[in-house]
DNA sequence: CGAAGGCTTGATAGACCTCAAACACAGTGG
DNA sequence: CCACTGTGTTTGAGGTCTATCAAGCCTTCG
C-alpha cells in the first residue's frame, strides 16, 4: 500500500514483494534498531508501529531526522551505503520485517522497475529532509509544529492510518522537541497557544484537527513535495 | 571523478558516460537552471562553477538546501520524481552539461552498476541533508559555520578544487545565512569571531584555515557521512 | 564619479533556552 | 487498596542567542 501510494506496481511485481524471505520480529517502543556506524546485512521493514531516524550529538542530546510509519523501509539506503550515519528507533511497541540484502539485490536484478520504485521512494525521503530543513531554519515553532502535523497526518492516511480529523501520533513532547529543534519546554508552550488558538489538540498521543485548512495555513504546509499519486483521494479526506 | 570518488567504475562505464550526448551551457552568477514545481527532460551536471539548492519560502526569504560542485547532478532527482520540489541557481560563474532523461535511463538499462552508482549519489546527498538537518536543528551559529566549510573543503577537495589550507568558496554572507539559517548581520559577527579566534579567515570568497583539527572541533565535523572512498588521502591533504 | 552590492557596526527587541519545581497519570508492588 | 515510583506534562523566572532595524563604509564596475 505504501508503494502504490507513489508509484504503480505489476501484479507480478506485487507477488514477487510479498514472495520476499523475511524475518518478523515484534519490540517495545524505544528500542534501537539500527545503530549510527551499523553496516547491516538486511533491510528493515516497519509493518506495525512508528519509528524514527536520529543523529545523536554530545551530552545525550538528539536531533530526530525523520519519522517512520508502517510500509517505511527507513534503511533502505543501507543497500548501497557502508555504514550508517544515523540510528533507527521505534518510538511505539512495533512489529518488523527484516529482508536480507542480497533478496532486495535479487529482487531489483529481476524487476528493474521494482528498483525504480524504491529509488523513487528514497528520494521522497529527502524531499521530506529538505522540507524539514526550511522548517529548523526558517520557520517558528508554532508553523514548524503546525507544519509536522499536517504532515504526519497525509502520510499516515496514505497508508490508512488515519482519520478525517485525528490521527495517532505516539510520540511525547520530548520527542516531538528532538524533531522540531526546540526545547521540550517550548514545544509544551506552542502546543498549549495551538490547542488555545482551536487550531489543533494533542493529547495523549492523539492529535485532533477541527480544520485542516486552518491548520495548513499557520503551518505553511503545501504537500507537494510528498509527491503522493492519490493526493486528491487524500484531500477529501482531510475535508 | 566525482562518481569515483564515491564508487569504482569500470573503464567500459567510464566510455559510456564520456559518450553521453550533452548540451554544454554558460552562465552567470545567480541564474535559475530550475525552479520549484519544474518537470525538466534533462538532467543538469555542473561542470565548473557552483551552485546551490533553495527553497523559498514566503516574503523573498528562502533556505539554501544543499551546495553543489562540480560533478554534481543537482536535479538527479527528476528522472523519478515527477515535479520539482525546489529551485537550483549558479551562484558563481558556471559552466553546465545537459543530459536527457531518456539518455540516462538508457545508460542505466545498458549499466545497472552505473545506476547504483547513481543511487549511491542521491543516497549521499540525503545524508548530507541530515547532518545539515543537526545543524540546523542542535547546533549554535559558530558551530554550524564551521562544520559547513569543513565539508565543503572535504566535498571539494574530493574533485581536486582545494588546497590544503585554503579553497575558494564564492558564496555571499546572506547566502552563507541563508544556508545557516541566520541572519546575515549574525553571520558576519560570526565568521569575525571565528577570524578574531584564530580558526578561519573568510574573505572575497576565499576560506583560510590554519589549522582543520581545531575548526574540525569547534564545527563537531565527522566526514563520515559523505561516505568518501578515499578519506585517508583526503586527510592527507586536509593534514 | 556615481551607483550598487557587499561588509561592518551599534542598539534594541524577541524568540527560545535553561533551570527548577510542581503536577498528573499509569504501572508496580506490598 | 494504597503508597510508591517513573514518566510525561505544565508552570514560573531569568538569561542567552539570534533577529531586526538602521546606518555607515568599502570595493567594484560601468
Amino acid at each position: 500500500m505504501k508503494l502504490e501510494s507513489i508509484a504503480e506496481l505489476s501484479s507480478e511485481e506485487r507477488e514477487a514483494l510479498f514472495a520476499l524471505p523475511m524475518r518478523i520480529l515484534d519490540v517495545t517502543a524505544d528500542t534501537d534498531i539500527v545503530r549510527e556506524g551499523d553496516r547491516p546485512s538486511e533491510c528493515c521493514l516497519l509493518l506495525a508501529g512508528f519509528a524514527c531516524r536520529y543523529k545523536a550529538i554530545g551530552n545525550g542530546r538528539r536531533q530526530i531526522i525523520s519519522f517512520q510509519t508502517p510500509g517505511d523501509i527507513p534503511d533502505l539506503q543501507s543497500l548501497f551505503v557502508d555504514a550508517m550515519d544515523h540510528a533507527i528507533a521505534t518510538l511505539a511497541r512495533s512489529r518488523l520485517a527484516f529482508i536480507r540484502h542480497q533478496d532486495i539485490r535479487e529482487l531489483i536484478r529481476c524487476f528493474p522497475h521494482l528498483g525504480a520504485v524504491l529509488w523513487r521512494e528514497t528520494l521522497i525521503d529527502a524531499a521530506i529532509f529538505r522540507e524539514w530543513m526550511v522548517g529548523l531554519g526558517r520557520r517558528n515553532a508554532c508553523t514548524r509544529i503546525a507544519h509536522l502535523v499536517c504532515e504526519m497526518h497525509m502520510r499516515l492516511a496514505a497508508v490508512g492510518l488515519a482519520h478525517a480529523d485525528s490521527f495517532d501520533f505516539p510520540v511525547t513532547q520530548i520527542e516531538l522537541a528532538d524533531a522540531t529543534g526546540l526545547s521540550p519546554v517550548h514545544v509544551n508552550r506552542t502546543l498549549m497557544e495551538l490547542r488555545r488558538a482551536g487550531k489543533m489538540t494533542f493529547r495523549g498521543s492523539t492529535v485532533i484537527v477541527p480544520d485542516w485548512n486552518q491548520l495548513r495555513a499557520t503551518g505553511e504546509f503545501d504537500p507537494a513535495y510528498l509527491q503522493q499519486r492519490n493526493t486528491a483521494t487524500l484531500s477529501d479526506i482531510a475535508a
